[in-house]
DNA sequence: ACCTGAACACCGTTCAAGT
DNA sequence: ACCTGAACACCGTTCAAGT
């Protein structure tokens, strides 16, 4: 570790991962150079030798978030060989879990210039994998696509619906009815 | 209407619409009080005389999107009597109108203290006609709660993703196996 | 009653100058 | 190679002063 003046250097990683706590805490919009320049105790100057722009940081605190939370868990959920077990599982984690605000992020993200491209990177992996899942239940490829939709949807509306307090009491307590429902032939 | 040296004076309704069409146009983060002063021919100044802060110019303009969009649209779907018939007539309205951008702030809102009430109004309502639509297809109270959530869920989800064109290429032709599958007794 | 204009704070971005 | 500090633009908010 670098330092100049009992001072430590700060890194391209020092910043990105100050921005990944600020994007869990409030969302892409509460990333301010100015404010992790202060935290970090540094200038805003500073920042701008380590990254283009404001964008170009949000996007390497996404892609690393992408890395920990999509790409490197799949293969675990795609090793439950059974396609009902394995649907269960996976409906499981994501009805029990807190909702992740990068989560949200990224789900409110559409067609945004830095975040979009993440958030159809993440998508289509998991997306695929829910599909998997409606095939080796036996399901015709159209109807399998069909339901990897609906079921993808359901999720990300879960989340969203979630984060409303008055709306988060309508939540189903179990959500045995609907994987019945999603599982159906 | 009011003026003063051959100036049109401004009224809160004025700003609202402003208000309004910002938000339609790049969400509620886009709308600055310096940028619709500029637009209005007006003052920063000014603005504080009608509204107490940007917070509450947001939430009268969403008042006025649901007013508009939900209060007075729902009794037309009511007035379908025959429930498949009412969903069908739902599903198709949801899936074939283009995302509205007012719809995904709202959905995005989550607990913001600005767009979450508006959200939160909105959600009831219409999750209400949705689950009614569910009891009278003769499903039990529990699990008509149960679908309108997926439901609602689905529709939420739905217009998130088809905001990244890339995502939305995988979006179903037609809804018609979903549509079946929600109506499964 | 309604508006202006100056002031202050916050923040993104650039850049010459420092070590 | 990495950082500072000043500069500029943009924006939210306040407030004394104007009509």
């Amino acid at each position: 570790m670098a330092t100049r003046d009992g001072k430590t250097l700060l890194t391209r990683d020092d910043w990105t991962r100050a921005a990944l706590d600020a994007i869990a805490a409030g969302g892409a919009g509460s990333v301010a150079v100015d404010r992790l320049a202060t935290t970090l105790g540094a200038s805003r100057g500073s920042f701008y030798w380590h990254f283009k722009d404001r964008a170009e940081l949000i996007d390497a605190a996404l892609e690393r978030w992408e890395r920990e939370n999509t790409t490197d868990l799949l293969p675990e959920l795609e090793a439950v060989e059974d396609p009902r077990e394995r649907l269960r599982v996976l409906l499981k984690t994501v009805y029990e879990q807190p909702t992740d605000a990068i989560e949200l992020t990224l789900a409110s993200a559409g067609d945004d210039p830095v975040a979009g491209p993440a958030f159809a990177r993440v998508t289509a992996l998991r997306m695929d994998a829910v599909k998997r899942i409606f095939l080796d239940l036996g399901l015709p490829p159209e109807e399998a696509a069909d339901r990897a939709w609906l079921a993808y949807a359901l999720y990300i509306g879960h989340h969203q619906l979630g984060r409303n307090p008055a709306v988060a009491e309508r939540r189903p307590e179990t959500l045995d009815r609907i994987m019945e429902l999603l599982a159906a032939r």
